[in-house]
DNA sequence: GTCTATAGAAGGATAGAC
DNA sequence: GTCTATCCTTCTATAGAC
C-alpha cells in the first residue's frame, strides 16, 4: 500500500466521520460523503466495501475515544476529590474538542443494541465499582456512601459532564436568548461540576440514604 | 368526518409516534408505518400527505408534552427545596411511562435548530429565571446562588433527572452486568437526585463561587 | 375511505474502461 | 487506484378501481 493510497483511504475515513456525526447512520448519504472527501462513490466501495462496514469502523473509533477517557480516573493516585475534579476538567474539556460524539453515540447504541453488549465484553464494569471502593475505604465510609448509591452518584457525574454537549440544541438556544453565552457556560462547568458533587457528598447529614 | 374516520387517523397517528420514536425520522418508513397500524401505504398519504408532515405533527405532539412538563414548577408555592422535589419526583414518573422520548427529542431538534427556535418562540425563558428569583429572595441569598449560577444549577437539575433515559441503553447494560437494576436506579433516583441537589445547595462553604 | 398497482426518484453497490 | 456508467433494490408518493 503506497503512501498515496492511505492518503485517501484515511480522506475517505474522516469524512465518513464527519458526515456520519452529523446525520447519523441513517441519515447519511454515500453521495455524502464522496462529495466531502471530493472523489466519487465507487472509491468508498473499493475501500470499505459496504456502508455498514464503513460505519462500524467509524463507530469503533469514536466509542473508543469517549470511553477511553473514563478508565484513567480509577488509576490516578489521587484523593476523592481531586478525582472529581480530574474527571470534569479532563472530561468536559475533551467534550469541547468532541461536542457532536455524546449524542451520536448514544443514538448509535440505542438503535444497536448488540453494539452496546460487544462494548461492555471489553470493559470490565464490576472492576471500576471495586477499584473505587478499595481505593477510598475511609472517605467512603464517611460520606455514608453505600454500594447502592455508587451507581447514582457515577450516573450522576457522568450526567453533569455529558448531558450539556447532549443537549447542546436545546441548551445552546436557550441560553442564548437568556443572554448568556454557551461556550463560557461550558468552561465555567468544569469547576462548577466538580465542586458542586463534592459539596453535596460533604453533607452526609442531608445526604440520601435511600 | 365519521368517528371511524377519527379512529383510522388516530391510529395513524399513533403507529407513526411509535415507529418515530423507535428509528428516528430518517429510519422510519412509511411501510413500517403502515404496517404497525394495520393498513396500506396510500391510506397515509391519504390523511398525512406526506413524511415529513406526519413526522412534523408526531414531533410537535410529543415536544410538546415534554416541555410541559418543566413549566408548572415555577407555579407551585412551595419552598425551593420541596420545588426541586416536586420536579424530581413528577419528571422522572412522567419519563419512567416515556423513557424514549429524551433521545428522541434531543436528536431531532439537533437536526433541525429551525424547529428548535421555533419551540423556543413560545417559551418564555427569561421570566422563569425571574420567577426563580422573585419567589425564593432569601434562600437564594442563603445559598450564594448567584445570578450566574443559575444555568449551571438548572441544567444540573434537568441532566440528572434526563440523562438516564437518554443513555438507557448504556446505563441499563453496565447496570445488568453489575447486578444492579435498571427500574429500582430510576425509582430511587427520584430520591436521590432531590437530596442529591439539596445537600449541595445547603453546603455554602464549599459551594462552588465560580 | 380503502385497496392494488405502479410511477418516479434515490440510494447502495458493481462492472469495466483507463 | 480511480473514474463513468449502470444495475438493482428500496422508498415515497400517486393513479385509479371499488
Amino acid at each position: 500500500m503506497t503512501e498515496h493510497d492511505k492518503l485517501t483511504e484515511e480522506k475517505i475515513f474522516e469524512s465518513a466521520t464527519e458526515v456520519f456525526l452529523d446525520k447519523g447512520m441513517d441519515g447519511a448519504r454515500m453521495q455524502d460523503i464522496a462529495n466531502h472527501a471530493g472523489i466519487n462513490k465507487a472509491l468508498l466501495h473499493y475501500y470499505y466495501r459496504t456502508k455498514d462496514r464503513l460505519f462500524d469502523m467509524v463507530f469503533e473509533k469514536i466509542a473508543g475515544l469517549m470511553f477511553k477517557k473514563f478508565a484513567p480516573v480509577f488509576d490516578e493516585t489521587l484523593t476523592l476529590d481531586d478525582k472529581i475534579r480530574f474527571f470534569f476538567r479532563e472530561h468536559i474539556t475533551f467534550l469541547q474538542k468532541n461536542p457532536r460524539l455524546p449524542l451520536f453515540i448514544l443514538n448509535e447504541l440505542n438503535r444497536n443494541p448488540a453494539r452496546m453488549r460487544r462494548l461492555l465484553e471489553n470493559i470490565p464494569v464490576k472492576t471500576l465499582w471495586e477499584k473505587l471502593e478499595d481505593q477510598h475505604p475511609e472517605e467512603i465510609k464517611a460520606m455514608n456512601l453505600t454500594r447502592e448509591k455508587i451507581p447514582q452518584l457515577m450516573t450522576t457525574i457522568a450526567s453533569m459532564s455529558v448531558f450539556p454537549f447532549a443537549a447542546r440544541s436545546v441548551i445552546g438556544a436557550i441560553m442564548e436568548k437568556a443572554g448568556y453565552d454557551f461556550d463560557r457556560y461550558i468552561e465555567e462547568r468544569k469547576d462548577y461540576a466538580a465542586e458542586f458533587v463534592i459539596a453535596a457528598l460533604k453533607n452526609p447529614k442531608d445526604n440520601p440514604t435511600i
